[in-house]
RNA sequence: GGCCCGUUGGAGAAGCGGCUUAACUCACCAGCCUUUCACGCUGGCAUGCACGGGUUCGAAUCCCGUACGGGUCACCA
């Protein structure tokens, strides 16, 4: 495969006519159910989303189940509750026929043995007997030998039809080139030389993916395929399938692979990042935003802003920017985006965003309503998601108390140490406090002490808190309560 | 190893031969606002586009090579 000198990001819809009537825009995300909802498939299928909106085409979701080994029970259920969770729907799949079903390939099965038929008829593929020690055993050969290609061999090409277990193999036709226009990546072209004959139908009688693949985008009448770049290497024999079957070709387009921070491909087994959107449900990331951050990956909106709506991002989708270097997986983006949308929430929804993690801590037992209230309202701002809310209570509530650096030394300015204990006496006065009275008390101890602005509040805040930084004084100070809060003091003045 | 794809700041990422004195976003720093903090706003942050050649009046942008990273070579998808 070579890069032709032009780069080649053209407009889609010109080459997918049918009798020179431009047809709808018919596209496809096709999961094997293996599993959950992996962020790379979300993206593949908010792509196809996104590009199926934008050109008031259909979206078509079509299970690819062929291989029964690997089939997880729960896989379809899962993924496509989070693809809605998500906000991504679809116009035709396993819940929804639209005159192309069935949508599960397993139900197709004599769809694909049909086709294969046709193939074995014509001399353009035939049944191969071979078992896997046999294929085993002539590839180990090869490497011996320093074959630099390790394709099959042939041998069964040619030998009469016998009554025993056998695959369907594709008989790569020899000299001739495959070249696709790639939406992202440009003209891409293969040599079938470097194609080796491949399986079309297990000996299990079940087609292979790129058999089946092939097959179901020609019936299904899709019209562009938008899918990951492992797949680029794909193309070529699902090219050969649908020119052998007479089948139109759809436009491609293959996205980047996402990587982690180490610029390697996100593999299932890299703890270093949450993989699974599931997981994103369970840690209290909003379904929007998540759509957001990954409509990023690997796609960048023509604007100043990158916080966009659902129904921003399909006006603005545009293929050609897709991008066709690895996306990176950003951590502190996803935080970014998705406190950008916890803040647009209102106190009520982020309390019961947060609510369960703080319950599952037991942080709530023995709080009132009021003060769960004022912890959402001090925290909402910088929370990331909902489970964070823990992390942020504890580092507040549970970091032991020290006064060092920078911190000691604003306390040691003239006139702090006689604010603070002004400030520590009015505060044992009161018997109830609340963020109100807080705050009357820092004013008045301000004005007996001639102290204010920074000099007010920054010896206050340290002295409870140990930190130059932090929530809202007197609502984290109303959180903190009184007894924490003289104890604190005492200390502070003490080393001071 | 063969065949492919990629390489722009601390990070993500625009750019597709002259409009680039390299957008925008995150992070960071400074200032403003707030009697504190945070939010918000404003400004700063790549003499430089992996490296080396070449083409061109002109290259991050085109070509060749090198290095590095990645993908793929299954009766997985």
């Amino acid at each position: 495969m070579r890069r032709l000198p032009m780069r080649a990001k053209h407009t889609i819809m010109k080459t997918a006519k049918n009798g020179g009537i431009h047809m709808k825009v018919r596209v496809r995300y096709a999961p094997s159910p293996t599993g959950h909802l992996h962020i790379g498939n979300a993206r593949t299928a908010l792509f196809n989303y996104l590009f199926a909106r934008r050109h008031d085409g259909d979206f078509i979701v079509r299970i690819e189940d062929t291989d029964v080994e690997r089939n997880v029970e729960t896989g379809i259920k899962s993924q496509m509750s989070y693809l809605r969770w998500l906000g991504i729907d679809w116009d035709e799949s396993i819940d929804k026929d639209g005159g192309y079903g069935p949508y599960r390939q397993l139900e197709r099965l004599d769809v694909y043995k049909k086709y294969a038929q046709i193939l074995l008829d014509k001399g353009l593929a035939y049944k191969c007997y071979c078992t896997a020690e046999e294929l085993e055993e002539e590839r180990r050969a090869q490497k011996a030998r320093g074959d630099e290609q390790l394709h099959y061999s042939r041998k069964c090409l040619g030998k009469e039809d016998r009554d025993a277990e056998h695959a369907i193999r594709f008989k790569v036709p020899d000299n001739q080139t495959y070249t696709f226009d790639d939406i992202i990546k440009g003209e891409v072209t293969f040599q079938s030389e470097d194609v080796g004959d491949f399986i079309i139908v297990k000996r299990n009688g079940i087609p292979t993916y790129n058999f089946a693949c092939a097959v179901d985008d020609a019936l299904m009448k899709i019209t562009h395929v938008l899918r990951g770049e492992d797949h680029i290497t794909n193309t070529p024999r699902q090219l050969m399938v649908l020119d052998a079957l007479g089948f139109d070709r759809p436009r491609y387009a293959h996205m980047p692979l996402i990587v982690n921070e180490q610029g390697k491909k996100l593999s299932k087994r890299d703890g270093s990042i949450v993989q699974f959107i599931e997981q994103y449900h369970e840690l209290g990331f909003l379904p929007e935003a998540l759509f957001n951050f990954i409509a990023l990956l690997g796609w960048s909106p023509d604007a100043k802003e990158e916080i966009l709506s659902r129904e921003a991002l399909i006006e603005r989708f545009d293929e050609k920017r897709l991008s066709s270097s690895p996306a990176t997986f950003d951590k502190g983006k996803l935080h970014y985006v998705n406190n950008r949308y916890v803040k647009a929430l209102s106190l009520e929804e982020t309390k019961d965003l947060c609510r369960p993690f703080l319950e599952k801590e037991g942080i709530l037992n023995g709080k009132d309503a009021q003060w769960f209230e004022s912890l959402i309202a001090v925290f909402k701002d910088r929370l990331s998601y909902g489970a964070e809310i823990v992390g942020l209570y504890r580092d507040f509530f549970d970091k032991p108390f020290a006064l060092e650096g920078e911190a000691l030394e604003f306390l040691r300015q003239d006139g702090v140490k006689t604010l603070l204990e002004t400030f520590k006496g009015k505060l044992e006065a009161q018997d109830e406090i609340d963020p109100d009275t807080l705050k009357t008390l820092i004013k008045e101890a301000g004005k007996e002490t001639s102290m204010k602005g920074k000099l007010l509040f920054m010896p206050i805040r340290i002295g409870v808190s140990g930190q130059m930084h932090g929530p809202d004084l007197p609502q984290m100070m109303n959180l903190l309560g009184k007894a924490i809060l003289v104890d604190r003091l005492s200390r502070a003045i003490a080393s001071i």
